[in-house]
DNA sequence: GTGTGTGTCTAAACCGGTTTAAACCCTCAA
DNA sequence: TTGAGGGTTTAAACCGGTTTAGACACACAC
């Protein structure tokens, strides 16, 4: 059914050459005449002929592809701004290599390693990336035994023998508390994600720390799960305290959105009566009422900077240094303002 | 650096036999003594061998992966809530089997076509979904003439030689104008999605015919583009008309949510002055303000089911027959109440 | 004792590339 | 004339499986 298309051999009958001939011409490798390499590129060409990826990849034991796990669960996923850009950022670096990115999706109550054992073990992929990075995350120990290149997305706090490409998390969250600080806040919460992952401390660190620098204490930190639940619960905690925030600043946009909801459905008015702020700048942050003021990273670019790094690494170039990306910038919206006095 | 596992031969020679046999035991072939079989499979299972899908994959001219081609902008795509759910269950059916998902993400303004000549010309799939349908949709000539097997996930409207795995969105549309229309508007209107896509028109048609047959014309239908921006936009208009629609049903829950934010600008409270329904039950829909009361399909299933019956097709069998799916279900939340008199 | 058949197994070709060792041709120096 | 040496090209092995044709042993019928 589908097309067999021409075969090396087809095109060496055709330029009057060997299979070796043509195949060092293809790779542009020494030792052939020019006036040979041309002939040969030109009846490939005349013949249509594209060198069969199953054939290369058993001969030089590369699958010509990258791979990506996701350990999410599916319907959380589904509101992450991250990934969908990030894989749009690595296919453009992928394609015109002809490389392919192969993804699994792997819920959080199943085994993740066996997501990653599977792609090495089937030789699937060249490299993986290394996604959502935990403290003393056992995958960096796995892949290495497994002999799996990565990359790691931002720097993990062990030694990791893989580049990282790094998009600092805390200036974008030192913005945003300095923003509630001009606007006259002063109990500011936070509401984190679960502290085993390295950005999610690294936001509740930031928050701190920012904080700290105006000489104020926060005034709650609430660990959440990046989820919606997970955001209202937080919310709802946050809202009923003796003396209740009046500025709050989420981990992400997913759990800031959802704990605007449930600020206005505890009766409150955002923002007069409480200011919100999250991170990531997801396409529905501009759009809920009021604008939510967040934090704009830039996970295409992030892709395209992992893609190039993990290729570089794949490539054997030796010293393949750690990439730092721009941070994520404020984006000012309508849910955090002046503090009033009351 | 990469483990270099045990061969078929290594196999055959601890077994005593050779390759071709060690082959057939592995494939369940007859044409074996018992005794051998067991022999070899032990042999194998000692030495952990693994067959190469490398090596397969030339041999027997197979990819043993199956490939999605997503045709929307990254920054679009982000808040979709089908296709993270909707590969989970693609993966759910691939992992068992040993196959593998190749994805591939292409902007609107690129070329979508060549995305799927990629993945046959480079032979890296058995078989694809085919998304979004359009009407007349020319993907489906072009996969028959690459000679790609695919499924489609709903039925185009013109002749296909693909099974198709069927989501019907009309009764939830359906549910939800007569869910409006029992609270008791009488001037409801619909923003529908691209009239290019198959399933747009559908909820269009859908809507349409529920009104008619409550003797009802639609208050207006504004063809947006399931965007926020294009939600938003669409709402300003509606509520600016002379006599507004009383219920608007968005075609998606990303321009629900959008315009629910629209509305509240323009100083109405939803539900009181106006009753807001979405499409798809995305995770935020249930934490804004108000609730957003949605239509619930079920993406899981649809990519197991779709998975299922591509590789049905993949392997041979003949008369795939086409599959279909329970129809999404009404979720009623709070953006929808009863008519006040005004 | 030969012929036919059946069950079991192997050798070798094959998939379509890459890579290595060696052969070939030509030129130039001894 | 012979030999060394460089540039060009090829034949063949190889990657690790699958598949086909045929070899072999043994049983049975004639």
């Amino acid at each position: 059914m589908t097309k067999k298309g021409p075969t090396i051999a087809d095109v060496a009958t055709r330029a009057g050459v060997s299979k070796g001939a043509v195949s060092f011409a293809l790779n542009g490798r020494p030792g052939l005449a020019q006036a040979t390499v041309d002939r040969i590129l030109a009846a490939a060409d005349e013949l249509g002929w594209r060198p069969s990826n199953r054939a290369r990849s058993l001969s030089v034991s590369k699958a010509f592809a990258l791979g990506l796990v996701i350990t999410r669960d599916p319907a959380v996923l589904s509101s992450d701004p991250f990934f969908p850009a990030f894989i749009g950022g690595v296919e453009s670096v992928l394609a015109p290599r002809g490389q392919a990115l192969v993804l699994q999706v792997v819920s959080p109550g199943e085994d993740e390693e066996a997501g990653y054992r599977r792609l090495a073990r089937d030789g699937r992929v060249d490299g993986v990336f290394l996604s959502d990075l935990r403290h003393d995350d056992p995958r960096i120990d796995l892949l290495t035994s497994l002999g799996l290149p990565a990359v790691t997305l931002n720097r993990p706090d062990g030694p990791s023998p893989f580049p990282a490409v790094c998009l600092d998390d805390r200036p974008g969250t030192i913005a945003v508390v300095q923003h509630l600080l001009e606007l006259g806040h002063r109990r500011i919460a936070h509401v984190a994600g679960p502290q085993t992952f390295v950005h999610a401390t690294a936001r509740a660190d930031a928050f701190v720390s920012a904080l700290a620098e105006a000489g104020l204490q926060p005034a709650a930190i609430e660990v959440s799960d990046f989820t919606a639940v997970g955001g209202i619960e937080a919310t709802k905690r946050l809202v009923a305290l003796p003396k209740p925030p009046t500025a709050i600043v989420y981990a992400n946009d997913r759990m800031a959105i959802a704990g605007l909801g449930a600020a206005q459905q505890a009766g409150l008015t955002v923002p007069d009566d409480l200011s919100v702020a999250g991170f990531d700048d997801s396409e529905l942050a501009e759009f809920v009422h009021p604008g939510l003021t967040t934090v704009r990273a830039d996970p295409y670019r992030f892709g395209e900077a992992a893609a190039q790094t993990l290729n570089q690494l794949i490539d054997g170039d030796s010293g393949v240094p750690d990439v730092e990306l721009p941070p994520a910038r404020l984006i000012i919206r309508r849910s955090t303002a002046h503090l009033e006095d009351s």
